[in-house]
DNA sequence: CGTGGCATAGCGGAAAACCACTGGTTTTGG
DNA sequence: CCAAAACCAGTGGTTTTCCGCTATGCCACG
């Protein structure tokens, strides 16, 4: 059984480059292409392919709207994403909403045939730049250390925990004033503006949990 | 020039295994082993070593704690943590710290040295089966959608960025009222008890940014 | 063409957070 | 052992959030 594939992309060398490409593989049958994302909702009201190739800049909606739609109206279509933005958040973003792919534009032909393939069995796709990628990004980050005092660092656990002054000087044995003392310092030093800043610190920078 | 080691860790079993490893690698030299964070840190106010194997559990203090100062203490001194904890949060976490490898306890003779000589020569270095496991837990996630609308999200984002609601009302030309209603449906929908929670998992569920 | 979801707006009151002080005790490191 | 840093506690006042109400106009979907 050959699989069965449609094409979302504004832009028609993208297209026929992808077209031409799968001419060469019977496996792989491409049912329909669109242009934008409009098109392609009104034809999954009347067939479902097995892979959708999505493009994350469309005319007429984000990829990621999109997506989100198709992965939850219709679970069963696997989407692999088509970007040339290699921005690791937008590609996390992605892969969390439920892709099963993320393929760069300048993949060439293999790496992108086995791709459909992998999805195809259930598997996931990463272009390898970015799996290489990500992992780089896991050691960048080198975050200011931002120094806390043990008491600070505690509270501002139990902050992100989403425990009051009160809460907290019960848990900890000591006065919701002190509390929130520590909470001005903690201010101070994260340069945060209120708890919405502590909160958003104490996880970019991986201080609590 | 041989690279010069020294070794952390309060398991007799995994010193003497290790020490054996690099009897037969006349390229690395190990200096010193330790069995706890004391009296490493004491020894390291004398001599540094180009690489540091740190187990992650001491009887005295933390792997993060002492991983920390001594990063903050000696920044030439790269570290690889030694743990046979594969959690990913934890590996984060040593990694975004500053650490240069991280090596299960569980590796063969081969990748550790090869995780020794990578660093050394300024790479990073990470368990093959941990880079695995990373790149699955972003597939992974599936986060729930939390269906929110244009004007929460729009709304929440703006509390991630510590404005206040009057604030936000002022920037979408709305009365503050409207903006605290939203705050309502926000903490609701996504089950949270205050402003900490919101940015929380409005984070953790990358509704933001 | 009605029904339901969304966005808008308002009110009032309680609770919590924010801010700037002062001042005492304990811990820590050189 | 001394000084600095951290921790604790309090006063007093302002701002913001939290919560439960009511209510209206709009628009999409069946």
């Amino acid at each position: 059984m050959s699989i069965k594939l449609m094409i979302t992309d504004d832009h028609p060398v993208v297209t026929n480059g992808l077209l031409k490409i799968f001419d060469g593989h019977p496996a792989i049958q491409v049912s329909a292409v669109f242009s934008n994302g409009k098109d392609l909702l009104n034809e999954l009201k009347v067939t479902l392919p097995d892979i959708l190739l999505l493009d994350m800049n469309l005319p007429d909606m984000t990829g990621m709207e999109l997506a989100s739609e198709i992965i939850k109206k219709y679970p069963s279509v696997k989407i692999i994403i088509l970007s040339s933005s290699d921005i690791i958040i937008q590609v996390k973003k992605m892969l969390q909403l439920g892709c099963q792919g993320y393929l760069l534009k300048d993949s060439d032909d293999v790496t992108i045939v086995k791709a459909i393939e992998a999805v195809n069995a259930g598997e996931q796709f990463l272009s390898p730049v970015l799996q290489q990628q990500i992992l780089n990004d896991l050691f960048k980050k080198k975050q200011a250390p931002a120094e806390l005092t043990r008491r600070e660092k505690e509270i501002l656990q139990l902050i992100t925990e989403e425990f009051t002054n009160q809460e907290i000087a019960d848990k900890l044995f000591i006065s919701p004033h002190t509390v929130d003392n520590h909470r001005v310092s903690l201010l101070s030093k994260l340069q945060a503006k209120n708890t919405a800043g502590l909160v958003r610190r104490a996880l970019e920078q991986g201080l609590v949990k």
